[in-house]
DNA sequence: GTCTATAACGAGATAGAC
DNA sequence: GTCTATCTCGTTATAGAC
């Protein structure tokens, strides 16, 4: 495809995305405005209005593409066939790569702003979780049934506490800016789920 | 101390905090604004200003308020005297107590907002979670001597499992409007911590 | 698809009367 | 301590030219 793109230049949507993004990962939905990217961008605020409308359904593209990359980082851990440990390994190492340049999870950002979110917005972060602990939900079985692992309680159960884990190591781990405190919480998360210590797949701890 | 207080009415200090107090931990810092606090109190934004110069002076009193009320009541469960698991118990206890009208955690709140607090704020959140984790970590030393539970790693970063997964417990939960999604990844926590399974205090199920 | 200009509103904050 | 009035700036959004 031959188009107009010159090198490093997306097209405008999708840098907005990029942008908006980063910039709900690190001060949440209420904490940037339009002024923000179009300043960042080097564009006028009415450009931007041109690509997304109002501010909520930027909101909404921004959760789709980020759940659409996570999905299809899901997706790359079952075909590489891994056994259920190390599936949970690479599972925890998506959330400690969010946290390399500060940023939060873009769903767990949102729950905290829940309240003020939009109708749709708040569909979507649902749908994450809703979709991350069915991922973790097959995993489990898997593991379980594999002899790999062994659970207490149901499979559906751990893996909420995963997702609300790893979001909660996330979240206190910012302010100090340590990525070694997300590592040693997530390392025992999965510790108590898995029964033998899985490797975790990041020297950094 | 005969004052001016009329029936139900605190001073108007006193009111301001605890409605911007419920109004952080619902919507976030940047989510609420005086004019909100002001028509819920039924007075003027210039009489906030007044008690609070700033928004900055305001948050830095609300955080300041309930981190001394969450002191408070980690002295009471220490008086009551009850062993580790108990003790446990009734910290995970408070948490719960902070869902039950859809709030998050204040200082989960404010550590999801941390990158737009002003500088003393950013302070008294890290402090916040510095000071449950000290008081969890004398506990779980406590537990660890009185043999009533065995711990994985050492006391210090057990507290900062402990601490990060209520919070994001709450943070997952609160979405969904549903306590028993917080109530069972909470007890997982504290099974995962404690040896014996520990009585949850709620009967929420 | 991007711009300038501007509308319409809300935010944090101050002055000064009462 | 509380009020009204006002200021300044930021935010979302639209109109219409290029």
């Amino acid at each position: 495809m031959a188009t107009s793109r010159q090198p490093g230049n997306e097209d405008t949507a999708a840098r907005t995305l990029d942008v908006a993004e980063r910039l709900v990962q690190l001060r949440g939905y209420n904490g940037f405005s339009y002024a923000d990217i179009a300043a960042e961008l080097g564009i006028s605020k009415a450009s931007l209005h041109y690509h997304f409308p109002g501010k909520a359904e930027l909101g909404e593209a921004v959760i789709g593409r980020y759940a659409s990359r996570f999905a299809d980082a899901l997706v790359e851990i079952d075909r590489r066939g891994a056994e259920a440990p190390a599936k949970l390994d690479a599972y925890a190492r998506i959330y400690a790569d969010v946290l390399t340049d500060r940023r939060m999870c873009l769903c767990g950002m949102l729950a905290a702003d829940y309240d003020t979110l939009p109708e749709s917005m708040r569909r979507a972060v649902i749908g994450f979780f809703d979709d991350n602990e069915a991922w973790l939900t097959g995993v489990l079985e898997q593991g379980r049934d594999e002899g790999a692992l062994h659970l207490s309680g149901s499979a559906s159960e751990a893996a909420q506490a995963i997702v609300s884990g790893l979001e909660g190591a996330l979240l206190v781990a910012r302010p100090y800016g340590d990525v070694a405190r997300f590592q040693a919480a997530a390392r025992r998360l999965l510790e108590s789920v898995v029964g033998a210590a899985p490797r975790t797949g990041a020297s950094s701890g």
